[in-house]
DNA sequence: TGCAAATAGTTTGCGTGCAAATTAAAGTAG
DNA sequence: CTACTTTAATTTGCACGCAAACTATTTGCA
């Protein structure tokens, strides 16, 4: 039975689809009241660990695709969330750095992770610590190829 | 540590952004070959399950967005992939049917899962399976609230 | 030294994902 | 029978994700 693997319902790339977009979804409503989208999320958690990193940095550790990382950057930098500086070392590269207002968009961010969590009922955190080891296999599998 | 959890690494949902971006790129290939992309190759895959249905039949298989799917369909009429009529019985619905172009795609697509599948090499068809699972859960979890 | 190759970022065009507004048809309550 | 509500689908506007082309530096190598 070749064509079994075409349903969907057997495919691993569909759930993955349905679960990325639901938490996308998820997400929206609480980062809706710090005005900022999920993508935009991560540049602030990623600045949040690492502050003044090259453009090159953030895009190594948030995954974001670099010609959307400037479009996303243009619009925080007007959010006055960050500021993006020349670095006179190299004038190829540019830093990103967190305004005060940046910084403290942290404290309001805080308690983001609890209200996501709060919507897995049927899910005990092993469960999370297994699905997290799965998803970095797939995504190791698939990172060159 | 409340802001331990705001760190990327300890992020479901970054993991699962990440990974879905990633099979969706693995899948690009391949179906480029078939000039389609991948969510019309869901589309395809919905209908070669079970053709004739309405739109809001398949926006549910789906789980593909109803505004999106207008477009989505639209382009795949264009390619002579599929067409819409219109139902007599409620004429508010619409059924797509495939071409005869439609229904021989899925011999070209068939080896499209194994293809996909060589590139996993860290992960056998058992933690396939436990993925899945756990990511209904999460999909179900998330799917009202 | 000089010049090709590599690196950092931006821009452009296309294809979604999604919310909100809109149109058309069917169902429903009074 | 009529107005209200619900359902099916489309349209619009915005934000990405991504490939490809492009600009500006820097590096490497002969």
């Amino acid at each position: 039975m070749p064509f079994d693997q075409l349903k969907l319902k057997n495919q691993l790339c569909h759930r993955l689809y349905m679960a990325s977009n639901s938490i996308a979804r998820a997400y929206r409503e609480p980062l809706s009241e710090l005005n900022i989208t999920y993508p935009q999320y991560v540049v602030m958690m990623a600045l949040w660990q690492q502050d003044g990193i090259t453009i090159a940095d953030l895009v190594s550790t948030t995954a974001i695709d670099g010609g959307a990382m400037t479009q996303i950057l243009k619009k925080m930098v007007d959010k006055e969330l960050l500021k993006i500086i020349k670095d006179n070392e190299d004038k190829r590269k540019r830093l990103v750095e967190l305004t005060q207002q940046g910084q403290a968009l942290k404290t309001q961010a805080a308690d983001i992770p609890n209200k996501i969590q709060c919507k897995f009922n049927s899910i005990d955190s092993g469960q999370v610590e297994q699905l997290m080891h799965l998803l970095d296999l797939v995504v190791d599998d698939l990172a060159e190829s």
